[in-house]
Order: C-alpha cells, then structure tokens, then sequence
DNA sequence: CGGGATCCCACTAGATACTG
DNA sequence: CAGTATCTAGTGGGATCCCG
C-alpha cells in the first residue's frame, strides 16, 4: 500500500502537519501563553488577568480566552448572574499537563533575557 | 518610588510583555516550530526541508528561515556558487539551547495525538 | 463587571510564475 | 537548486461603542 498524503495530526477538526505544529496550533499566538502562564499560579478573575497584561485589549483578551476554553484548555466559572459578573478562569486537567511546558517556556525566555538581551 | 511602566522586555529591538511571549516571538507562528524541530535532529538543505514539510510554500519557508536567521537561532551555509546551489541550515548554538525546550512541545503534541485526538 | 458587536488595519501565509 | 516577485486571502489583533 502507498501512502503519499503527510498523515495529518487531528484535534478539535484542525488538521495539522506534525507534533510541534499541533502544540503551536493550541498555545501559539500573542497573548495564549501568556494567558496560560499566568493562570499557571493561580485562578484568576477577567479583571486579574487584564491587570497582569496591560497591554491586551479587551476584544483580544476575550477571544483568547474563548479559544483556550474551546480548546479544552482553560474553563470559566460565573458566580454571578447579576451585573456585578464575577467570572473566573483557570486550567483545566488537560490545561495543566501544559504547565511543565509553559514553565520551560518562561524560563527560556528568562534565559534570554539575562544572556542575549539588548535592552 | 514607582514603577508604572509593565517593565518590557527586549530582544532584539521588538519588546514582549512576558518572558514567555517573548519566547513564542521566536519560535511562534505557524512554521517556526516545525523547521526548528527538523533541524534539531540535523543540518538540512533547503530542498530536504521542503520534503520533511510538504504543506508549506516556498515564499513562507524562504520567509521563515530568513526571520529565524535574523533571529539568531539558525544559520545558513552556502556551499557552491554556480547555479546547482547548495545551502544548508543548522541550528546556531544559540538556537541550540532550544532543543530540550522544541522536544517539549514536540512531546506534548504526541501527547495530545495520543490521548485526546479525534482522529 | 465582564464582556459582545462592529469596523478596520497589518501582518501571515498561500498560489503561481520566474530567475541566478 | 534555492530561492524572489507579485498578487491575494485569511486572520490576529487594535479601537470604540454598547449591553446585561
């Protein structure tokens, strides 16, 4: 038997060409890693968040956070159903198996900061 | 005393808020990854390359080993002058110190494939 | 407070054709 | 063989306004 097509890796319908490619798929982007790292310490409400990232804007941030949700990634939990919303974010199960990861990823970029930068 | 600014981190001359996107600014984007993760294993000529990842155009993958040369994670060798040319890229030592770091995500992609794909 | 709706721009990446 | 040129589509992300 032949087989010239490349084997595509599956998840959540998205097709992707290796290993690597399917993780950046999930965590790749500008803001999801570091959405995820800092709900990698702890549970955090929207407005947390926001404050750990200044520099996102609001738009961005929700759908961020709507892609890791969907991803399977990260849940959010309202305990409020009056104006006042009270909504919070943190790691799933499978959110946490990335969490080694995430963490090699803040460390090399520490790495850099202390060996290569130009700042 | 007081410190407004989200204190940036800078390499060369693009600043991340996090060390963790700064990271993913070097290895981000749909391809980074996966050339990195090819050329973790060996020095490869462009055409092989180009097989190891059928799906991406020639103008993308020009495009992306220019920004991880430019970035100082891999270098270009150019073997022969006259048009049958050879060049090779391999990882710099500085984009060595990614390995463990590209074998992570590698790991966590079979990972997923494993256990949570709907393949 | 926690977003959704809308509009817009820049950049990423694909397709195809061509060149030193 | 290893790219470059051009043209285009898709998407990530920003700004602003609005709503429950």
């Amino acid at each position: 038997m032949e087989e010239n097509e490349p084997k595509m890796l599956n998840y959540k319908g998205t097709k992707y060409p290796c290993c690597a490619s399917l993780t950046m798929g999930l965590i790749g982007g500008k803001w999801k890693t570091v959405i995820l790292y800092h709900l990698m310490h702890d549970t955090l409400r929207y407005s947390e968040l926001r404050k750990t990232m200044p520099t996102v804007t609001e738009r961005t941030l929700s759908l961020q956070l709507k892609a890791l949700e969907e991803d399977g990634l990260i849940k959010r939990k309202v305990y409020t159903s009056k104006p006042p919303l009270k909504v919070e974010y943190s790691l799933t199960d499978f959110g946490k198996t990335l969490i080694p990861l995430i963490q090699s990823i803040a460390d090399w970029g520490d790495y850099v900061v202390e060996n290569y930068s130009d700042a």
